[in-house]
DNA sequence: ATATACATGTCGAGG
DNA sequence: CCTCGACGTGTATAT
C-alpha cells in the first residue's frame, strides 16, 4: 500500500457530496483499490472509498474513481509530509468467536436451552422472505420457528419471525405454527410487538451459552 | 498521533473475541485514544477501538483498554518496521450535502412528484412507533403515509410504514389509510412484502430530484 | 454479478 | 440515560 501523509483538500461525490477543507491527514491507498483518509482524531476515517477503484494522479490531485457506483474521491495534495510505499506481508485471517453464526450453531446444538423438549428439524431453512434460523418441533409436535439474536432484539426481529410464520401458515398441513425470538434482551417496542403478534420471547444470555459450549468442546476435544 | 508499522499479533476481547495471527499492519494510535489497525486490504480496519481509552505499553505489548465498555485490545509487537509521531494540524470540518433529511425536505416541497394531487399535512409526525416522514392527504381526501428512502428500499422499510399505518388505523375517524414507500428502487423481498401488505411502491430517483431542486435553488438564488 | 443479512457495526437525535 | 433509525454504512455469503 501507499502511505501518504500530507496537507490536502478532499472532495467526495457519490451517494452524497462532501467537502473537506485544507488540513493534514494520513492517507492509506491500498493495492485492492480501497482508500482511507484519517484525520487527527476519531476511530473512523474522515473520507474513504471501498475497492475496487481506479486511481489516477495528475497535477497534485489524486482521483479515486469507483465505476460500480459512480463515486469519486478527489484529493488535492497541497504539501507532502511523507509519501512511501509499504509492502506488507499479512496472510492471517481475523478469527472471530461469538458471531451470530456461532449463536445459531450453539442454539441448534442445544435447543433444550430454548425450551424443554424442543427438537431442531432444520437450520437456516430458506423461504421467500428470508432464511429461518431454526425450524423446530416442540414437545407437543407443533412447528416452532426460532429467530436467534446475538444482541438485544428490536421490533424488526419480531417482524422477521412473523413473516416466516405467515409463510409457513400458507401450508395448512403443518398445523398451528409457533414463532419464537431468542435474544439476551428485548427492546420495549419489540416486547409490545411480540405480544401483539403472538410471538414468544425467550430471554437467553447467548454469550454465556457460547462460553458453556466452548467449555464442553474443551472437555470433549 | 503515533503511526506504527509493524509485524504483530492482535487480540480483542469485548462484545466478542477476535484473534489475529502474525502479520504486518499499519497502526494509528490517535491522541484522543482511538486506535485503528489497517491490514493490507479492505476499507475497514481489521481491528479498532474508539476513544477514550487508556494505552499502556510493556514488553512489546500495547494494551488499549476502554473502561466504559470493558473492552481490551492487545497488540503484541513482533518487529517494528516504522514507529513515528505525527503532529498533524487539521481544524477543517467535513461538510455534507444530500442526506436523508434533505430528501424528506425535497419530497415535502414537491409531493406532486410522488402522486398527482398529494398534499402534505405534516412532516416527521411523531407516533408511538416512530416518526412518519410525510403525513399526506390524497386527491380523494384519504390519509396517505409516506416513507421516503434515499437508496434502495428493503423489506424493513415496508415494515416500518406498515407499523405507522397500523398506528394510524387505531383512530377510526381517519377513515382508510394508505401506506406508500418512495425509493429509487426496491429489493425483491421489499416488493413481495409491499404487495402482500397492500403498501404502494413509488419508484422515484430522489437523487435526481435533489439535483433538480439544487438547480432550482441556483436559478432562484 | 446480484441479493441478502451480519457487524466489535458507528453515530446522532429525540424522549 | 435510553431507544431508535440512518449511514457515502462495509463486508461476506449464497444464489
Amino acid at each position: 500500500m501507499r502511505l501518504l501523509v500530507c496537507c490536502c483538500r478532499i472532495d467526495y461525490r457519490g451517494r452524497l457530496t462532501t467537502r473537506l477543507g485544507s488540513g493534514e491527514r494520513v492517507i492509506l491507498l491500498k493495492d485492492d483499490g480501497s482508500v482511507c483518509v484519517h484525520s487527527v482524531r476519531g476511530a473512523k476515517p474522515v473520507n474513504y472509498m471501498p475497492g475496487p477503484t481506479a486511481v489516477r494522479e495528475e497535477d497534485g490531485v489524486i482521483r479515486i474513481i469507483r465505476p460500480a457506483s459512480d463515486e469519486e474521491l478527489a484529493i488535492t495534495v497541497e504539501r507532502v509530509v511523507d509519501d512511501r510505499r509499504l509492502d506488507l506481508l499479512d496472510a492471517a485471517p481475523l478469527e472471530r468467536q461469538g458471531s451470530e453464526r456461532d449463536l445459531h450453531a450453539c442454539l441448534a446444538a442445544r435447543p433444550d436451552t430454548i425450551e424443554e423438549g424442543l427438537v431442531v428439524v432444520e437450520r437456516e431453512r430458506p423461504t421467500d422472505v428470508g432464511p429461518i434460523d431454526l425450524w423446530c418441533r416442540d414437545v407437543e409436535g407443533r412447528i416452532a420457528l426460532v429467530e436467534g439474536k446475538r444482541i438485544r432484539a428490536v421490533a424488526s426481529a419480531v417482524e422477521q419471525v412473523v413473516r416466516y410464520r405467515e409463510q409457513a401458515e400458507r401450508d395448512p398441513s403443518l398445523g398451528p405454527v409457533r414463532a419464537l425470538v431468542v435474544a439476551p434482551d428485548f427492546a420495549p417496542q419489540a416486547r409490545v410487538l411480540a405480544d401483539a403478534r403472538g410471538v414468544e420471547r425467550v430471554t437467553l444470555d447467548v454469550g454465556r451459552l457460547i462460553a458453556e459450549a466452548e467449555a464442553d468442546l474443551t472437555l470433549f476435544g
